[in-house]
RNA sequence: GCCCUUGUAGUUCAAUGGAUAGAACGAAGCUCUUCUAAGGCUUUGAUGUAGGUUCGAUUCCUACCAAGGGCACCA
C-alpha cells in the first residue's frame, strides 16, 4: 500500500512538473489525521515558491484526477499542508483477510533472505552465577536472532563462556574452605547456587588477606597445567564437578527462557588459537612494548571517527590475554561456519572500545571479516539500590528472580482449571515474559533501572498484559467455535476499530525492528495493538448468533491473536492459550 | 585530559526532522447475573542550559552542565 501511494504522489507531481527525489510517507502519530501522511507539499513549497497549503491542494486535485482506487477513501490537506490518506474499509476488510490466509508468515520479510547470520549472545560464566546481567543479554540476543531469522535469515546461536581465569580459582577455594558446599545432592540450580556462593566468599577473600590471594592465585596456576599427570587431583575434581553443574544449571535455565545454542566456545581453547594468530602477525600488526605484546591501534585512527587505543594482547608474563582469545574466537567462528555472511555479537556496552579494537586487529588481518562483524552493546542492569556485582555477592540470580515471579504469578492463577503440569508451565511461561518484558521495552543502549517489583508486574506496561490479551482473545475463538459461527472476513461491518488500523502495520514495525536491532519496536507495537484489542473487546460482543457481524469481529479477534502470537514469538515469549 | 552512552511528567520508558510530545506506575473516580476485572472508561503532569541549521528541532550541529562506562598487562 505504502509503495501504491507513494507512486500515485510521485506521478501527480509529475503532472505538475514538480520533480522530488524521495517522498517521505508516514503513519500519523493520531489515526484522526489518516492512516498515511505525506509531507511533501511542505517539503518542496520553498523551491517551488508556493504556499503549502495551495500545492497540497493540487497535488490532491491531481491524484483524485490520476486514479482513486477503492483501498483509499479520502484524501485532505491539514495542519500547514500535510496530505493525509484515509484507507476504505474495504482495505481493512482485506487486510484482516491476507492475515488469515496466512497466519503463520504473517509479518516475515525477506530483507535478509538466505544470509547465514550467527548471535553470540548470554555468555555466563561457570563457577559465577548466571545473573540480571546475563538475562538481559539473552532477552536481547534471542530477540535479534528471532527477528534477524524472520526477516530470512538461517541463523544459528552461540554462546562464549569462560571456563579458565582467575574466578575458577576463588570459588575453588571457597569450596575448599567450605566443604559443605561441596555436597552433590539436589538440583543443579542449588549445587550451581552453592558454587556462585563460594565464588563470592573466595572473591572476598582475596581482596582482603594478601595470604589467600597467594593461595588462589596458586590454584589458577595449578588450574593451567595442561599434563594429566601433573594436574592437582583434588582440584581438579572440584573442577570437573563445578564445571559441569554450573553449564548443567545454565542449561535449564536457557530451556525455560526459551534458547538454545547451536555452538558453544570455552575460553580455553581460544587462548591458542589466538595466541597463534599473534604470533603469525608480529611485525606487522603486534608489536613489542615493556614486555608485553600489544597492538596499536591509534595508528589507525581516522579523523572525525572515534579513536583507538593500544591494547595488551598478550602479558609480559607470556599470558593471553582477553583480546588474544577474543581474535581466537572470531577465527574460530568463521572456521566453523564458514559460509557465515555476518557475526553479531551481544555484549554490555562497557567492552565497546576494546572491542572494536579487537574488531579493527581482525580486519587487518583479514580485511573480508571486516563487514561481516557486527558489534550491539546494552546497557548494564542498575539497580535502585545501587551497583551490584557478584563479587560482592549482593546479585539477584536469574534463578531467584524466575522463581520469585513464577510464585506471585501462581497465586493469582487459583480461578482457572489447570492440571498442575499446566499450571507450572504457564506460570513458568508468564514469569519469562514478565522478565523478558522489562528487559526489552526500551531500547537496549541504554543503562536499565532495575526495579524487582515492577519486573514482575502483571499490570499495565507489562509482558503478561499482552499474554492476557491473548489469552483472552483465545476464549472468545474457543466460544466462537463451540456455538458454531466461523470467522468472516468478508461479513460486512461499517465501523472500522482502532485494532484493524494497527494490525496491518505489524511487517512494517517487524522490518524496522530487524533492521536496527531494536525489539523495543516491536514492544510498544504489541501494547498498541493489545490496548486497542482490549477496548474492542470491552466495548463489543464479538461472538453472538443474533448479530450479522459476528463473524468479521471473530475474524478480527483471529487476525489479532495470530499478530500477538507471532509478535511474541520475535520477543522470545509463549503465548499461552489460556491463563 | 581524551573517547563512547544517556539527559523527556513525581518515577520508569516511547516518539524514521513534522501536526495537540505518547504510555505505564503512582494519585482520584466509575465499571463484572455478556465471551478471563492480569481488563475497560474518565481526570492529572514533562523535552538539562545557551546558541546554530531548517518552512518546522525531543530528534541534526556547536559549547556548557549532569549521570554512567571505557582509556596497558582484569574480563
Amino acid at each position: 500500500m505504502e509503495q501504491e501511494i507513494k507512486n500515485l504522489i510521485k506521478d501527480a507531481l509529475n503532472n505538475l512538473s514538480i520533480e522530488v527525489s524521495n517522498i517521505v510517507l508516514e503513519h500519523p502519530e493520531n489515526s484522526s489525521n489518516g492512516d498515511y501522511s505525506t509531507n511533501v507539499a511542505l517539503a518542496i513549497s520553498k523551491s517551488v515558491e508556493r504556499n503549502p497549503k495551495e500545492l497540497a491542494e493540487k497535488i490532491i486535485t491531481e491524484i483524485i484526477r490520476l486514479n482513486i482506487d477503492k483501498n483509499i477513501e479520502k484524501i485532505e490537506v491539514a495542519g500547514n499542508g500535510f496530505i493525509n490518506f484515509y484507507l476504505s474499509r474495504e482495505f481493512f476488510r482485506k487486510s484482516i483477510e491476507e492475515i488469515l490466509n496466512n497466519p503463520e508468515n504473517f509479518g516475515k520479510n525477506n530483507s535478509l533472505e538466505g544470509k547465514k547470520i550467527m548471535v553470540e549472545y548470554t555468555d555466563p560464566n561457570p563457577f559465577k552465577p548466571f545473573h540480571i546481567g546475563h538475562l538481559m543479554s539473552n532477552a536481547i540476543g534471542e530477540s535479534i536472532s528471532r527477528l534477524v531469522e524472520f526477516s530470512g535469515a538461517k541463523t544459528t546461536r552461540a554462546n562464549y563462556q569462560g571456563d579458565v581465569g582467575l574466578h575458577v580459582a576463588k570459588a575453588i577455594y571457597g569450596l575448599l574452605e567450605n566443604e559443605k558446599l561441596q555436597n552433590k545432592i539436589g538440583s543443579n540450580a542449588l549445587q550451581a547456587s552453592n558454587i556462585g556462593r563460594a565464588y563470592a566468599r573466595g572473591a572476598e577473600l582475596y581482596e582482603i588477606d594478601e595470604k589467600i590471594k597467594k593461595e588462589i592465585d596458586e590454584i589458577n596456576k595449578k588450574l593451567y597445567i595442561k599434563d594429566n599427570d601433573k594436574k592437582d587431583k583434588k582440584i581438579n575434581e572440584i573442577y570437573e564437578w563445578g564445571f559441569k553443574v554450573t553449564m548443567e544449571a545454565f542449561e535449564d535455565l536457557y530451556k525455560i527462557l526459551g534458547t538454545k545454542f547451536d555452538f558453544y566456545f570455552l575460553e580455553s581453547m581460544m587462548a591458542d588459537i589466538g595466541r597463534e594468530i599473534v604470533n603469525d602477525n608480529m611485525g606487522k600488526i603486534f608489536e613489542e612494548s615493556e614486555g608485553a605484546i600489544v597492538f596499536k591501534a591509534e595508528k589507525y585512527n581516522i579523523e572525525g571517527q572515534p579513536k583507538f587505543h593500544t591494547r595488551v594482547f598478550i602479558t609480559s608474563q607470556s599470558l593471553p590475554t582477553y583480546e588474544t582469545k577474543e581474535l581466537g574466537l572470531t577465527a574460530e567462528k568463521f572456521k566453523t561456519y564458514p559460509e557465515m555472511d555476518l557475526s553479531i555479537v551481544v555484549t554490555a556496552n562497557e567492552q565497546m572500545d576494546y572491542m572494536r579494537v579487537v574488531a579493527k586487529a581482525i580486519s587487518l588481518i583479514h580485511p573480508e571479516y571486516e563487514k561481516k562483524m557486527f558489534h550491539i552493546t546494552h546497557g548494564m542492569m542498575r539497580l535502585t539500590t545501587g551497583k551490584m556485582g557478584s563479587r560482592k555477592g549482593n546479585v539477584i540470580t536469574g534463578e531467584f528472580l524466575l522463581n520469585d515471579a513464577r510464585d506471585a504469578i501462581l497465586e493469582k492463577m487459583t480461578d482457572r482449571d489447570f492440571s498442575p503440569e499446566e499450571e507450572e508451565k504457564v506460570a513458568n511461561e508468564v514469569s519469562v515474559s514478565a522478565l523478558k518484558y522489562s528487559i526489552l521495552k526500551q531500547s537496549i543502549g541504554g543503562d536499565i533501572v532495575f526495579d524487582f517489583e515492577k519486573s514482575i508486574s502483571f499490570e499495565g506496561d507489562s509482558g503478561p498484559y499482552l499474554q492476557y490479551s491473548y489469552a483472552r482473545a483465545n476464549s472468545i475463538l474457543e466460544k466462537a467455535q463451540k456455538e458454531n459461527i466461523l470467522p468472516d472476513p468478508h461479513a460486512f461491518l461499517p465501523e472500522i476499530f482502532e485494532v484493524e488500523k494497527l494490525l496491518y502495520k505489524f511487517p512494517e514495525v517487524v522490518l524496522r525492528s530487524a533492521k536496527e536491532y531494536e525489539p523495543h519496536y516491536i514492544v510498544n507495537y504489541l501494547i498498541e495493538v493489545a490496548r486497542s484489542f482490549n477496548s474492542f473487546y470491552g466495548n463489543n460482543i464479538i461472538v453472538n448468533k443474533e448479530d450479522k457481524t459476528s463473524s468479521y469481529k471473530i475474524a478480527l479477534t483471529y487476525a489479532f491473536s495470530f499478530v500477538m502470537k507471532n509478535g511474541l514469538r520475535l520477543l522470545g515469549i509463549v503465548a499461552p492459550k489460556k491463563m
